[in-house]
DNA sequence: ACACGGATACTA
DNA sequence: AGTATCCGTGTC
């Protein structure tokens, strides 16, 4: 099976081409991987859920370093969540990775997340940084100079599912959450289609 | 439906 | 220093 490893390239390009083709992608982190299920876009303009929108750290973080850079956060007290800095020319944000399929190291999972069903282990933004052993001491580091940690595409583009993102107050409206359709292992179910006029 | 939780960044 | 903010989870 041929698997291409992803490069700084990839994330210089917009969130939202960014977001859309991480799903698919195997994330390894030490001893534990898993593939990307889940992404959600954030910009760093016109985007009210956006740190960017309302934090001049977050703004300087963004001028300031490399396109794949991690941005990590504590959210709610409890939960470290994990994005990505990408950097097309003009159009930049993060991407938030929501839920990953595990495919490595799940019993070291089972063990930090001290749960047994394999579906609950990284079907959640805080779950997966929990199975993956994820906090701030990597906020701010370039992703592709961190050791044991890359990013590989090793199928086929998975069929694409579009939503509104999840847990936001501001700019609700963007349908900016991306998800692998058939996928078991997503965060939320798929809101129910809107019903025939 | 609701309690829990704390680092961060901004105000003063 | 003090406080408002917060892109969730688990259990009720």
């Amino acid at each position: 099976m041929t698997s291409e490893t992803i490069t700084r390239e990839f994330f210089e390009r917009p969130p939202l081409v960014c977001a859309k083709e991480m799903l698919g992608c195997q994330l390894t982190w030490g001893d534990t991987a898993g593939i990307i299920v889940e992404t959600e876009a954030y910009a760093e303009h016109g985007d009210e859920a956006s740190h960017a929108f309302f934090r001049p750290t977050t703004r300087t973080f963004i001028k300031d370093l490399p396109p794949g850079t991690l941005y990590i956060y504590l959210n709610y007290g409890v939960h470290w969540l994990l994005n990505f800095l990408t950097k097309g020319d003009d159009l930049r944000g993060f991407v938030l990775i929501r839920a990953l399929q595990p495919v490595a190291g799940v019993d070291l999972m089972r063990k930090r997340r001290r749960l047994e069903g394999e579906k609950m282990l990284c079907s959640g933004p805080g779950k997966l940084t929990q199975a993956l052993g994820i906090t701030a001491q990597w906020h701010g580091k370039d992703f592709f100079s961190v050791p044991g940690v890359r990013l590989t595409r090793n199928r086929k583009r998975p069929r694409l599912a579009i939503d509104r993102r999840i847990g936001i107050t501001k700019s609700p409206e963007f349908e900016w959450r991306f998800f692998i359709a058939d996928s078991e292992y997503i965060s939320f179910k798929k809101r129910k289609p809107a019903p025939d006029p």
